[in-house]
DNA sequence: GTTCCTTTGTTATGTTGTAACATTGCTGGA
DNA sequence: TCCAGCAATGTTACAACATAACAAAGGAAC
């Protein structure tokens, strides 16, 4: 799988496709995709970048919506528990997941410098991580795979470490 | 590599090994391995588990030093940038190394139900993610892996979900 | 249309982490 | 020996991230 973000594409059908996928996904599981969590989705998918919780507040606030943290943490947590977004660790902050469904272990590349995040695939699951577990009786549910360095735009123009 | 953390061991050798690791690559690399520091690692030995920032300053406390949270976030930093300390993001905590210097891409295995952490190590600097990055021309300098789900116990204890 | 459950609104507070600056203390050179 | 410079520590204040608890509103199912 080719990482997702660090590359140009085509944005607004990258959003609407994002989108149509969640609800049909809600639909067929009955799940409620309400305007709340949809709107929250949509700024994840514009931003098109990793952000903090508080970010996706603010947005919410300038639009008019009451916007008390648990508003946007609860919107976020149905998106995160149903694979629509993911949470970066690293960053404490969320993005919108680059393949919905499409069953992934998913891994993240997250540039020190400028912050930017791609998403790509982890063996993680199948590894030597897996074999370790599996000695001692280990049973993993999910796996947090994160690699931190440098993008290739900060390697080149800061040449500095 | 077996995983550390599930099994039973010599506690008190484990402690005065790592003390004493700490201490010669210190002074091989000077590095000052002040009272403070020395410790916070003592702390983390002993507990064995992850703890967080604030368990750690709780302790100094205790031991009437003076003690800010940047006293215990200064301490872990340098603990963390040589080695002795790991962070494991999930938990926002911190976790003595159980081979400190042996080389090595550690990768933890974090139970959701007693937040006890092993640590093993991943093959994240060659797999998929490896290749992925450098396809996008990503440098990679640390990767943080850590697995959730359920430690041996927790399994028998509770069949419960 | 009422019951039940899910979602949303709101207040308040808990937890984790850092900026900034004063002070101490070690180390190396005149 | 003294003092210049840097590393480490002490301290205050605050920033950023997250959740508990409860009230109110909205939808679905009988």
């Amino acid at each position: 799988m080719e990482p997702a973000g660090f590359v140009p594409h085509d944005h607004d059908a990258c959003i609407s496709d994002a989108l149509t996928a969640a609800e049909t996904y809600c639909e067929a599981n009955q799940l409620r995709f309400t305007p709340a969590r949809r709107r929250v989705l949509e700024i994840l998918l514009e931003e098109h970048k990793a952000l903090g919780a508080y970010d996706v507040l603010d947005r919410l606030k300038q639009e008019g919506r009451g916007a008390q943290p648990p508003v946007a943490y609860r919107c976020l947590d149905f998106l995160v528990s149903h694979g629509f977004v993911h949470r970066i660790e690293r960053l404490n902050a969320f993005i919108a997941c680059a393949k919905p469904h499409d069953d992934h272990a998913p891994a993240f590349l997250i540039c020190r410098l400028c912050d930017s995040v791609a998403e790509t695939t982890s063996a993680a699951p199948k590894g030597l991580l897996a074999h370790a577990a599996q000695e001692t009786g280990f049973k993993i549910e999910q796996t947090v795979v994160e690699a931190v360095g440098l993008c290739p735009e900060c390697q080149t123009a800061g040449a500095a470490e």
